[in-house]
DNA sequence: TATAACTTGACTATTATTGTTAGTTTAGCA
DNA sequence: TGCTAAACTAACAATAATAGTCAAGTTATA
């Protein structure tokens, strides 16, 4: 049960832009040096964030990304849904599965509302906490 | 962020040890059938979860797992991570590290302290719930 | 108009998962 | 005592997911 590179890869990216808060937008060129985060990779990150209304991007030179909400709006978990990792632990607890996928045990599988309990649990911790917050567990 | 098919199996195969709770041993079989997990991979889960003190085993016909202790006392985070299933979302915040392994950014990285946190949301949930209480989620 | 950025999609090496296969050992029972 | 059911062990393999890379564009503006 553990978080992939996505996941983990797109927090990151989202605070070093909110580090940046001045008008220009920050290219991911930028991103990718400060936080030791592949060019190209990044950018598929990117598609997905500029997709799910996080961040807002410029194009041509002198362009980049900015934070299209401020810190305070960005939930943790919004950001890790946006570049698909799940929040859910297990695949049949899932919102978005169609009827015809649905999990075959539900009915009698015991351990069901166990886990949609358990993920209701993360997504709360997750929609609950956002990148302004990331600020306050900074080391000093 | 997915538990693995180890976790979710060995949670299912302890509930359905804790049915039998007569006298006499459950050998796998029974267990394999109930819950329709192969035979092979179920004893692969046993081996680790009689290690750590959640079932007892008699060899030899007649033989099987009994749990080694009450349902109310035994706990969904303790057989998660019986079998090898990782209850903390990334890899840095894991209590085991050796020291010489430790993640080389947890001085800077601001996404750390985040993670411990939420793993620590994870953990409380998983400690805090037994596999009595599998019993209250089921469904009629 | 050249450059520096974004966009897209295909591709791949590595790793983890999810088992399978093939046995060995133990002990109850006829 | 020998048969058999069951736990135990370890090596192996198919599959899927992850974590990127690579290539070939498109767009905007200094």
């Amino acid at each position: 049960m553990r978080l992939t590179t996505k996941g983990r890869y797109a927090v990151r990216a989202l605070f070093c832009l909110s580090k940046y808060t001045d008008e220009k937008p920050t290219p991911l060129s930028v991103v990718a040096k400060d936080q030791d985060i592949s060019l190209n990779f990044l950018e598929q990150l990117f598609v997905h964030l500029r997709k799910n209304g996080i961040v807002s991007s410029v194009r041509g030179p002198r362009g980049g990304y900015r934070l299209a909400k401020k810190p305070k709006d960005i939930t943790i978990g919004e950001v890790l849904r946006a570049v698909g990792e799940a929040t859910y632990p297990v695949f049949c607890t899932e919102d978005d599965i169609p009827n015809n996928k649905q999990c075959p045990r539900a009915d009698e599988c015991v351990t069901h509302l166990l886990w949609i309990k358990l993920g209701k649990t993360i997504n709360d911790f997750l929609d609950s906490t956002t990148l302004e917050e990331l600020y306050q567990f900074k080391p000093e």
